[in-house]
DNA sequence: GTCTATAAGGCGATAGAC
DNA sequence: GTCTATCGCCTTATAGAC
C-alpha cells in the first residue's frame, strides 16, 4: 500500500495532464483508462462521469496553484519583491509547461459560458489571484497612482502576456511586463 | 440570384456564428447544415473538409475585425483618440456578443500548439494589432515611459482584460484599463 | 479492484440517385 | 444544387462475470 500510488490518484493524474495538454473535448474516456493502466470499470467506480472529472481536475489545479506558488516565493519577504515572484512564477510555470497556457482561462474558452459550476470556480480562482496582488500593492511603499488600480490592471497585464505566451512560443510577453513594471515601481 | 445569399456564404455565416459561440469541437457538421438549411453534399462541395471551414472561418474574421474597426474609429483623428478607441470598439464587441471573449484566443485555447496553419494565423492576427497600437504610441505626444513598451503592454492589458470580461461577463476589466490609461497618458 | 462485451448515439466523410 | 443511405470510427456509459 506505501509504494503504490492509488487508483484514483493515478486516474486523475493522467486527466490533469491530458485535459492540460489536449483539452478536455479532445480527451477520450479510453485514452484516460489506457494511459493510467486501470479499468473502466474502476473510473466509473471513482468518478461517475466525464464532468466530474473535470471539476476534480479543476479543483486540484486550483490547490496546486497556490501551494506552487508559496513555495516558489518562499524567499520573498517584502511586497515589492512578491509581486514580481507573481510574474516570475507564470513565467516559470509556462516553461515547465512548454507554453500551453493557463489550465482556468483554457477551459472556460473551451466550453463556453454554459456550464456554471465550471464557470465559478474559475471565476473565484482569478480573484484570489487578482486580491492577492491588491493585497501586496496595499502593503506597498508607492505614491504614484491609485495602487488597487495599479494592482488590478498588472493582473490584466500578466493574464494577457500569458495568452500571450501560448501564440508566440516564447517567454517575451511576460517579461514586457516585467519591464514596464521596473519602471513604474 | 440578387436577393439571395449565395450557398457558400450561408454555410460560412452558420459556422462563424457556431464555432464561435459554442466552440469548434462542439460543433458538429449535421448542426450547420441543418441550421443553414442546405445538403452535406452541399457543404462539402464548397469545403473539402471541416478543417478547411475552420479556416475559412478565421480568415473571415480576420478581415471582418479590421474593417468593422476601421468604421468603429471613423471620428478618432489624434493618435490618442485612436488608442481609446481601440478599447472601446473591443468593449463594444464583448458586448454586442455577450461576452464570448476573442474568437482567436478560443481557437489557440481550444486546438493547444499542434495545428500550425491555425496557430500562424492567429499569431499574425494579434501581431497586427500590436504594431497597430505601437504606431499610435510613437505618433504621440508623450515624455514617460518608453512609448514602445507602453503599447506593447497596453495590448497584453486589453487581452487580459478581454479574458477577464468572459469570466465575469461584465466589461469592468476592460473599463478599468481605460481608467488606468487616463492616468498615464 | 480486474476483465470483456455492448448499448446507443454522434462524428466526419463518401456514394449514388435525382 | 437537392436528397437519402451508409461507412467506419469514436464517444460516454452500463452490465455482468471473475
Amino acid at each position: 500500500m506505501a509504494e503504490k500510488i492509488k487508483v484514483r490518484d493515478r486516474i486523475l493524474n493522467v486527466a490533469t495532464d491530458l485535459f492540460y495538454r489536449q483539452g478536455y473535448n479532445q480527451t477520450g474516456i479510453n485514452q484516460i483508462i489506457a494511459e493510467a493502466d486501470i479499468a473502466i470499470g474502476s473510473l466509473y467506480n471513482h468518478f461517475p462521469s466525464k464532468g466530474d472529472l473535470l471539476v476534480a481536475y479543476l479543483e486540484k489545479q486550483e490547490e496546486e496553484w497556490f501551494a506552487a506558488f508559496e513555495h516558489f516565493s518562499k524567499g520573498a519577504n517584502t511586497p515589492r519583491e512578491k509581486i514580481f515572484r507573481f510574474i516570475d512564477f507564470r513565467i516559470e510555470q509556462q516553461q515547465v509547461s512548454a507554453f500551453c497556457g493557463c489550465p482556468f482561462i483554457k477551459i472556460v474558452a473551451e466550453l463556453g459560458q454554459d456550464d456554471d459550476k465550471i464557470h465559478k470556480l474559475v471565476e473565484a480562482h482569478k480573484d484570489k489571484q487578482r486580491v492577492m496582488l491588491q493585497s501586496w500593492f496595499k502593503q506597498l511603499d508607492y505614491e504614484g497612482i491609485d495602487k488597487k488600480l495599479l494592482a488590478d490592471n498588472l493582473f490584466l497585464m500578466v493574464e494577457g502576456a500569458t495568452i500571450s505566451t501560448t501564440i508566440s512560443r516564447n517567454t517575451q510577453a511576460l517579461e514586457s511586463v516585467k519591464k514596464f513594471l521596473r519602471k513604474l515601481l
